[in-house]
DNA sequence: ATGGTAGACCTTCTA
């Protein structure tokens, strides 16, 4: 079974380069973020055209995510607990009924800067928020898979070029910390399984030519639980995407779980 | 060299 995570950056000026990539390499699930959207503007049919079922949760202008699933969907959860005031769409969650289920988290994680604002406490205690629900689904010991745009950079080898982002928010200690508390849960992070690779991005600024440089982060990540973590053959970076027409600023991210 | 680009939307905010 074939996951995939995409940061889209609007699903409605992107459909056309969205809709390609699907029909590309259509995987069964997918969690998009940054649909920048309410639900009845998400372009539900043509996804059901494609054969996924739909599940939103959007918000008007900023942030959005959405779940597509070749597999019916049950349990589905908007809005990350642990906050009744927070009002951004952030977090969608379902029970993916395959032949062996597995749940899927699709989270757009806050990117908190600039540092020393609320916007930066807002991300520490999303993060917290996120630690604590992880918790709590772990302990089901089933596999669960919790994929995204967590706006972290988890080591120096995940950017091109560390010195650059040293007082950027998805670059601090904290959040790199906070990141490394969810693994410390018992969480596996997909990419870091595939043998030898680093300097693997899944983010390109528009700014700068920051694309044709290769000037590029790694934020864009898949956590399992042992129970689906047993079952990853492959994670993959679709990086080409990156470099079509009106391309999203991330490309998509894809793993493998074993039948 | 403190720029540059992109999207939603009304003028500036977020990234």
């Amino acid at each position: 079974m074939r996951i995939a995570t995409w940061n889209v950056n609007s699903i409605n000026a992107r459909l056309d380069g969205v809709l390609d990539w699907f029909r590309e390499a259509s995987p069964d699930v997918a969690c998009l973020q940054e649909i920048k959207c309410v639900d009845e503007k998400f372009p539900t049919e043509a996804f059901e055209s494609l054969g996924y079922n739909v599940a939103v949760h959007g918000q008007k202008t900023y942030n959005g995510v959405a779940l597509l699933s070749k597999y019916p969907m049950e349990d589905v959860r908007k809005g990350l607990p642990g906050d009744e005031t927070d009002e951004q769409a952030r977090y969608i969650e379902a029970l993916i009924v395959a032949p062996r289920p597995v749940r899927v988290g699709g989270l757009y994680l806050p990117n908190g800067n600039p540092i020393g604002t609320d916007k930066f406490s807002y991300k520490l205690a999303w993060m917290a928020r996120l630690k604590a629900h992880a918790q709590m689904l772990l302990a089901d010991e089933e596999p669960l898979v919790l994929a995204g745009d967590y706006n972290v950079i988890p080591e120096a080898s995940d950017c091109y070029d560390p010195a650059a982002w040293v007082g950027d928010a998805l670059f601090q200690p904290q959040s790199r910390a906070a990141f490394r508390e969810l693994q410390w849960l018992g969480l596996t992070e997909a990419h870091k399984q595939v043998v030898g690779k680093t300097h693997d991005y899944t983010f390109w600024d528009y700014q700068a030519g920051a694309w044709p440089r290769n000037n590029g982060i790694r934020i864009d990540h898949l956590l399992l639980s042992p129970q689906a973590a047993d079952r990853l053959k492959a994670c993959t970076i679709h990086s080409h995407v990156r470099g079509r027409e009106k391309p999203s600023d991330h490309v998509p991210v894809e793993i493998d779980l074993a039948l």
